[in-house]
DNA sequence: ATCGAGTTTCCGTATTATGGAGAATAACTT
DNA sequence: AAGTTATTCTCCATAATACGGAAACTCGAT
């Protein structure tokens, strides 16, 4: 899928060009699906060949992007790297709240946010408990489909869930699963109501799940508490719940105030 | 821990050094868990602070950085983004190997690549068993004391191996890990013997793992399964080393042939 | 061996990033 | 609260830097 439409390289002004344009290229690299030629790019991106064989040349040395042997170029462990510490400096905000709520209420927390049109799991809190719900770290999932996601959609409008829901699908992994956008829609209307989302089963059988999105975070956020039915029950949720409001308010303050 | 060296910012001739300077920036600010403010940035690497400004201005409207409301500046979004795509494009390539070492062997497989001192997991895919093995996606560890690395470290010049070690250290996470040079050194010797790694308990205890690297890879990457000893037995390793060097031969001729 | 698409190097040009000086804003002090 | 200092941000003249046209080169195909 090259490109839809064509997004070039957008020129803010008072902005740099040559990282603005390094920048254009990787998101280009991103698109295109494993490797890109040279030439590839440069009918991406509207630019003359040698300027962007410099910036990748610069790229390459940097470790950022790797040149395969049949000379296509393709993003680098660099960015691996620098995304791995992104995300868990995401994450190193609420585990401190993560902690408390594993140590009040016995079930693991999560925190997730938006990557696309999938939520990705920046950090996570396992409970001590013998059977317990664990989550890698850096896991995607369906947005539709888990506490997390239905949480931080609920924030959205509803133009843009329609959009995600259509780019990403809408699988099914239990038969407790959302499977229609209209369905989606009504439950999305409910979380508004009542200010958090319940996953009842819906990721996976015999787990249920309370999230909440952070309120006014600079990317989409959402946390959450998950384990077996057996345990996580309406009197879990009636500790739970209040709790979580607490957290995510906290977290919410923390991120305003920087750290 | 500001940083051991000032690695101030490399400038490689030939290179575009608004760029080189930009991924400078966020190096820093990677290493400042968490926020880094304008001055401390400025005294890390080393230029005026009107030219940090703007390129961090520049990488804030990308996405690459967001700006806290106390003006402290963090790694954004947009890099996990690119890192995940990054790293499950390295994967990728390997994916439908891992998943027919798991099909047949019934344990969790995984690839790593070296960045830096130290082996990061690009994917995994997770045995089907109720006990597994799990390696978070985007964790990095020891090279000495995991098998993924210990696979990668044998196709290096000893020289190299020797200025790895002085630089990330050599801890022993278990009894059984290698704790000296020399150790490695002779590990090293048995394993290009032999043709493949075994992680005896060295990472963690009660985890037994066998790893090979990929030949003639762009990058350094070493493929590997594990379980606990209780299962990876030896004949299992009869199974497993087979497949694992069949896989291995087939990825490495995917990625010389490009895309 | 010849061709041609795609890639890389060269180098003079002027566009682009630069950083000193200073205004504006926040933080700290009395 | 008002004064003081530290830090962040804006301007703009300067020249250093990135630019891209043209040409050399590499590789795969005929």
């Amino acid at each position: 899928m090259s490109s839809k439409d064509t997004p070039a390289i957008r020129q803010s002004k008072g902005g740099v060009q040559s990282v603005e344009r390094a920048f254009g290229l990787l998101e280009c690299i991103a698109n295109s699906a494993g490797s890109a030629t040279l030439s590839h790019i440069a009918a991406d991106v509207n630019l003359p060949l040698p300027t962007i064989h410099r910036l990748l040349n610069t790229l390459v040395n940097l470790g950022v992007v790797r040149q395969l042997p049949d000379r296509g170029y393709a993003l680098g462990p660099g960015l691996v790297r620098l995304g791995d510490i992104a995300g868990s400096q995401l994450g190193a905000v609420a585990r401190p709240y993560l902690r408390e709520l594993v140590a009040e209420l016995g079930e693991s927390a999560n925190v997730a946010t938006m990557d696309g049109d999938m939520v990705v799991y920046v950090d996570q809190v396992a409970s001590e408990r013998q059977m317990r719900m664990f989550t890698e770290v850096g896991r995607r999932a369906h947005m539709h489909a888990t506490g997390v996601g239905k949480a931080i959609l609920a924030g959205l409008e509803f133009e843009q869930v329609r959009h995600i829901a259509a780019t990403a699908g809408m699988p099914t992994p239990t038969e407790y699963s959302i499977g229609t956008i209209e369905d989606l829609e009504a439950e999305l209307g409910r979380i508004r109501e009542r200010g958090y989302a319940i996953d009842e089963q819906e990721q996976e059988l015999g787990v249920r799940c309370f999230a909440m999105a952070i309120p006014d975070s600079p990317v989409p956020l959402a946390i959450s508490v998950s384990g077996p039915i057996s345990r996580v029950d309406q009197s879990f949720a009636d500790r739970a719940v209040p709790l979580l409001k607490d957290a995510a308010a906290r977290i919410s303050a923390e991120m305003q105030s920087g750290r």
